[in-house]
DNA sequence: CGCAAATTTGAGAGCATTCAACTCCTGTGG
DNA sequence: CCACAGGAGTTGAATGCTCTCAAATTTGCG
């Protein structure tokens, strides 16, 4: 991996860092913070298509994303590859390994990113000491099972169109959080990682974004998105998978 | 919910807990743990088809199930209901609820199910003195992050014969973990509720079943069930979603 | 400018669903 | 004791959504 530049050259990191709010001080004190500060590195960008850590590593770090964007893929026995989660700045990636102190994902940015690296061992005992630490650290952990069961929800019950609308919406609604712009965005991964992401085929994502466009709920070029109609996103996203706006029964 | 039993009545009732093993108190020391048994509450059974909690409320407790077994359903804003999991004794049910403080599943018994409750609050203030407890905490929350991975990576990639073997191995393989047959057991929930949990059809998990009984696979009585060939069960649950034993691409 | 990768578009095939009828099991009431 | 209602589960046939295969087209980049 790339080096580590001592944190130390940054004045105040943290605490100065736009994405305070969503990222690990949230709602913690200034001398705490202080403290946390300490605990954090600062990497060298990753280049595109680099990894932060893969499968199978053992738990070092905790991974905080400040600019660009990644993906974690989990790779079955057989061999088949499944992206669980896009990352965005703000959001924090490697807390699947606590479990067994080893990752049970790979994470490999999508364009270059640049991270914050905090030593899982360090970040543990400090938030045994600070409890607002603690409860941000939990509700993070927390906040990736809803998310992850938001997903189960899509893969289970939801047809194609409804995934695409969801997955849209999904990445509006994040960026939106971050001062971006809710209707228009930049998609940083390929067809074929959306496919792989919401289970479906390269092509099949292909033909959702032209007959979204066919049909004025969005703009596509390339990767530059728009949405033109989000009441209407969001009924397609609420949809059952017959798409025909009636609820695919699935269930006695 | 019914009447809370004072948890004094019970001596020493997590250190001789069959399933402290599996549970929060793993790895934590004597005396610690007599803290910990002071923030449990005991209830009386909750009956088959009674909730613990329902999607919505506001965290209170986690609870731990001792006896039984329960489902943990979301339902999306349509209406429709994903269950995203099972869970048996020994292994803890509320951990979405953190983020938000609100659970956004409901937990339901699939049985007559005894439970122990823990007050989040009180637990949170005992795991920032107890590191080994807080450790746990942490650990289990990851593992449920992993499981719903693996779970995403089933849904997202895997026919339903594969999903169908993979289900039973886990079952399986957690009711080994408490010392019942890894090759015979019981089934507590419905074919409908299998078949939601794994973005199934009721009908197809009834030709699932008889399909791999014609194999030699398994033997199924009703909700008993045996697993014959553990080997050939898990090369089914690995194969990709075309069931001839070759991946289905689905990425460029 | 030209190759390689990514994306789009078209056509046919397959797995799982939906619809529907039937069997089995259980509990209830006459 | 038996008839009956209701739920759970099974089985069969047909439809369809999404996949696979294939080829054309565009984009990215050296």
């Amino acid at each position: 991996m790339t080096a580590v530049i001592p944190f130390g050259e940054l004045k105040r990191a943290c605490g100065n860092c736009s994405l305070r709010e969503l990222c690990l001080p949230y709602g913690i004190g200034e001398s705490d913070l202080r403290r946390l500060e300490q605990l954090v590195q600062r990497h060298a960008p990753v280049a595109r298509g680099k990894q932060l850590f893969l499968q199978g590593d053992p738990l070092r770090s905790i991974f905080a994303i400040r600019t660009g964007s990644v993906k974690s893929v989990t790779v079955g026995e057989d061999g088949a590859e499944q992206i669980t989660g896009f990352h965005f700045p703000g959001e924090l990636v490697g807390f699947d390994a606590i479990a067994a102190d080893v990752h049970d994902c790979s994470v490999v940015a999508l364009e270059d990113t640049s991270v914050c690296e905090i030593p899982f061992d360090r970040l543990d005992e400090l938030s045994g000491c600070v409890p607002g630490l603690r409860r941000q650290l939990m509700r993070l952990l927390s906040r990736e099972i809803q998310q992850d069961q938001q997903m189960l929800l899509l893969l289970g019950k939801k047809g194609s169109e409804a995934r695409m609308a969801a997955f849209l919406l999904s990445l509006s609604s994040r960026f939106v959080g971050r001062g971006l712009s809710a209707s228009r965005f930049h998609l940083s991964m390929s067809r074929g990682e959306i496919a792989n992401y919401l289970g479906l085929a390269m092509e099949t994502i292909s033909r959702l974004l032209a007959r979204f466009q066919q049909d004025g709920l969005i703009t596509v070029d390339g990767r530059e998105v728009a949405l033109l109609d989000l009441p209407r996103l969001h009924v397609v996203a609420d949809m059952g998978s017959d798409g025909g706006g009636f609820t695919r029964r699935r269930e006695g």
